[in-house]
DNA sequence: GAAGTAAAATGAGTACACTCATCTTTTACG
DNA sequence: CGTAAAAGATGAGTGTACTCATTTTACTTC
């Protein structure tokens, strides 16, 4: 008999695949239009400023409709915070993924990360007032804020913290806390507000600054300072 | 003869004081709706926060039209900014009239400053943040960052190198510079996001804070650390 | 006073971020 | 295939900060 049993049709046969993994031509369009308005974001900001760029000639050069901005970034400002986002996470990336800079000491970890950071967000600099110092303000329910900016400051400190407790165990210094992830990351902003004021060539400046405290900042967590 | 030559009759007797000096009906009503409006932004602003305000009602509120507003503030958060630069310059004038306080070392003189400045900004805790913290973006042509905000800030910076400066002379301690201000200048920011978060009752946790960062501070500024 | 000028007030108008009811496309499933 | 439901796109509409040409008011000078 040669299996004359019909085999019952398979329904949709890739049907595991495709509902977990298959890209799918709706998923794949909003990628497309998400990465279109970033492109055309970008570009508008570098070549006229967060401010004087309106999100309809954003709109209009990503070649959709004004609306459709806003479905995908709830306001201009978190538009322009997706790019610090991104930049922030693939440094955070970059450190758990080499092995040297893990192994290094704290000072010059920091120094690499800041490093790199200014780096990635330098083609930024003229929106990053606009939108990252907000996230220093508290949130409240008169305040629309976005959440998505305190977000982007939350997953910092969190890094901070990580990068502290593991140089506590691994090299011995004293405990800093939650304050010390505090000053570490209002040093960190420092940096970056003096960067962003810095008019020296190659932002030479900043990078002495950064070395100085770094040298200082070290010498005193290394004594314990904080205890005192 | 009787001396019969007429005295020239005095043009305006009160000219040079006139001039100089008496109000005017005109300076006085401009006063007037300056005044006006601040008392209205003031309680807006405290009712619903400052970005439920809309400048209407505060015009509104105010009896004026609504162009009027901005010939005497170029933006609603410069008309924010306002409160805080009247606070300041009013914590400022107090140090240089307090002859207890200007004999005090440093750490305690800026704890009471520090402290008064907090109790004086308490009001403006809800918008202090859409203003205050724009203070540290740099200002370029497609930035419209109103000057005046960035002035607040410098007169802040001149005021802190004012009392470094002091006591470099007053109490010996080794000269800090330019990063030093800066740094001093960074620590009071902290301090004030800090206490812009802070939850605990009447703030103590803030004011832990700032002690322990003073004590801290202090050893510092006195051993030079900076020179490392 | 009267006439002229400068300061200040006015409010209709503008630009722009953002909303929302409606329409279009994709997917699910017989 | 056909149909229904869900996801997504659309763009006219809305609210509001801010502008500006015009009008009103205060001051100056004769």
């Amino acid at each position: 008999m040669a299996t004359p049993t019909k085999r019952p049709a398979r329904k949709r046969p890739t049907s595991s695949r495709t509902t977990k993994k298959a890209p799918g031509k709706r998923a794949k369009s909003k990628e497309q239009t998400k990465a279109k308005i970033l492109k055309a974001a970008l570009a508008l900001f570098g070549k006229k400023g967060f401010h004087k760029t309106t999100t309809k000639e954003i709109s209009r050069r990503a070649r959709i409709a004004e609306g459709t901005l806003f479905n995908y970034f709830k306001t201009k400002e978190d538009l322009a915070l997706y790019f610090f986002e991104t930049e922030l996470q693939g440094c955070i990336d970059w450190y758990y993924q080499d092995d040297y800079v893990q192994a290094a000491p704290l000072p010059e970890k920091l120094f690499a990360m800041v490093q790199r950071y200014l780096d990635r967000i330098e083609p930024y600099q003229e929106f990053i007032g606009a939108v990252y110092l907000r996230a220093l303000q508290p949130r409240s329910k008169l305040n629309p804020l976005s959440l998505e900016v305190q977000e982007l400051r939350i997953r910092e400190l969190k890094f901070i913290r990580d990068l502290l407790e593991e140089a506590e165990e691994k090299e011995g210094i004293p405990p800093f806390g939650e304050f010390g992830v505090y000053a570490l990351g209002l040093g960190f902003l420092g940096i970056v507000t003096y960067w962003l004021n810095d008019r020296s060539d190659g932002k030479e400046n900043t990078m002495a600054l950064l070395d100085r405290a770094l040298t200082v900042g070290n010498s005193l967590l290394r004594q314990g300072v904080w205890e005192w």
